[in-house]
RNA sequence: GGAGAGAUGGGUGAGUGGCUUAAACCACAGGUUUGCUAAACCUGCGAAGGGGGUAACCCCUUCCGAGGGUUCGAAUCCCUCUCUCUCCGCCA
């Protein structure tokens, strides 16, 4: 959500901001409604001191035991006045909100302006593509041939875009997130919380996913949503709430399994275990003071990153465009990780400062000489499980059809060398 | 699911139609006193928004779980909903 003050002020930047994220020109619009609204109180609220005025001059004539059938007509008289102008301004309130809840956040002056991925930016790279003496297999075949990974069956159960992993592969799955949670705990300050994976339409509203994105979601019925990921319930655990300034900043981080519903993507990457309905992730999210965020989405980008060198996976780093960031993101980067049977980058992480827009959405604050300050919000991936767990099948694999297991993750199967 | 009780500021908690402009206490912040700490005393202390002023500041409105209603006037009365607690039932 836009602070309305500095659209008020910057309304022709504010425009130019919108244009990079591919919104039409509309501050014009918000400030005159605004204005309405404005003029609109003013009046009611004179009107309102006016009738408490009156009021408590009719109960101490009352109290006195006088007649107050004069005064008592004057408020009667008011009262139609008050109930339209109370009606106008609730109108106009919600048209401010239904305009303001849809617009994208503002870019950070270091996000590149474009229209769509193909004009996101080379950040930086660790390690090389690894050279194979074979044709190197898909995550799938990998999977399928060890009988480890079954879609037929998920389809069977659930439909499309769900998978069924068993023994070794599913173990791995597990180890995998085990390996995530216990180095961001333990090394790099985050603290493990478990979250309700069912949430309220408020919740999703102050993150950013709805009003605008429902489609992208599954309900639940009754006012419950599935989260399509920890941000979701991670970042709103302080809505509505006045933090003291000693307890930012907040880094918590969470497995859950991330639900959704794809609604754009029929026909895309529909082979394999890359863009499933659901999928699990180590989601990582920090509250921090406004001075801090630019460092703290550095610092929260090195520790995703932290984890790739780890399982000693190639990788590139992305900065994105204005056309390609989320709705809430000020900035955000993205890990790709080299997949050698696809022979392509895939992202795998994505980690985004959102600014106060979030904060501002759920009502998060904190007190800093006597002030209340909105906190910055950030997310990241530390990292997606199942994407994790296909880079490790395709850049892993041997000639004989096996997956060597990664350094870091022999001790989770009691220092075995191969998968299978 | 059934029965009952409840929801008031950061916390405890008073307030059943108009001297409530939400008391009091605790916590917290500043100050006085003080060899240090503590105690005592003094002062301050919720949020959102509107208007005025160059400004320090001043005025006003709204908010007592949420939303409606009654009334000249609602924390207080009525209706609906949500949540919490206790007991019973069911249950991983």
């Amino acid at each position: 959500m836009h602070n309305i003050n500095y659209i008020r002020s910057n309304p022709v930047e504010f425009d130019n901001f919108m244009k990079t994220r591919g919104e039409r020109p509309i501050a014009q619009k918000i400030i005159e409604i605004d204005k309405e609204k404005r003029e609109t109180q003013t009046v009611l609220q004179n009107l309102l001191a006016e009738r408490n005025q009156i009021s408590k001059t009719i109960g101490i004539l009352k109290s006195e035991k006088k007649d107050a059938t004069k005064e008592m007509a004057k408020v009667d008289d008011l009262k139609n006045k008050l109930n339209t102008l109370k009606e106008l301004e609730t109108l106009k309130d919600d048209e401010l909100k239904a305009i303001l809840s849809r617009l994208p956040n503002i870019p950070d002056s270091t996000t590149p302006i474009g229209s769509n991925e193909e004009e996101n930016v080379f950040y930086r790279d660790w390690g090389s593509k690894p050279s194979f003496n074979f044709d190197p297999k898909f995550h799938f075949e990998i999977g399928e041939n060890s009988n480890l990974m079954n879609f037929e069956t998920a389809t069977k159960l659930s439909g499309p875009r769900f998978v069924v992993l068993k023994g070794q592969l599913s173990k791995l799955e597990r180890a995998i997130a085990n390996f995530m949670l216990d180095k961001h705990t333990s090394s790099n300050g985050y603290v493990e919380m478990h979250v309700p994976y069912l949430v309220k339409a408020e919740t999703l509203y102050g993150t950013g996913q709805l009003p605008k994105f429902g489609e992208d979601l599954f309900t639940a019925g009754d006012d419950h949503w599935l989260i399509p990921t920890a941000e979701v319930p991670l970042t709103s655990l302080c809505s509505n709430q006045i933090l003291n300034i000693n307890q930012l900043p907040i880094r918590v981080t969470s497995y859950t399994p991330c639900f959704r519903s794809e609604a754009g993507a029929a026909g895309k990457d529909t082979r394999g275990m890359l863009r499933q309905h659901q999928f699990t992730k180590v989601e990582l999210v920090s509250l921090v003071e406004p001075e801090q965020s630019n460092n703290e989405l550095e610092r929260m980008l090195n520790c995703a990153e932290g984890i790739l060198k780890d399982l000693n996976l190639h990788y590139r780093v992305m900065t994105l465009c204005t056309g390609d960031m989320g709705f809430g993101a000020k900035k955000t980067y993205d890990i790709e990780v080299w997949l050698p049977g696809e022979g392509k980058y895939r992202e795998i992480s994505s980690c985004s400062n959102c600014g106060d827009f979030q904060a501002r959405r759920m009502n998060t604050r904190y007190k800093s000489n006597d002030k209340n300050i909105h906190v910055h919000t950030l997310n990241g991936s530390g990292l997606a499980v199942g994407r994790t767990l296909i880079a490790i099948l395709e850049n892993y694999q041997t000639l004989d059809g096996n997956v060597e297991i990664p350094e870091v993750l022999k001790k989770y199967f009691d220092n075995q060398n191969t998968l299978f």
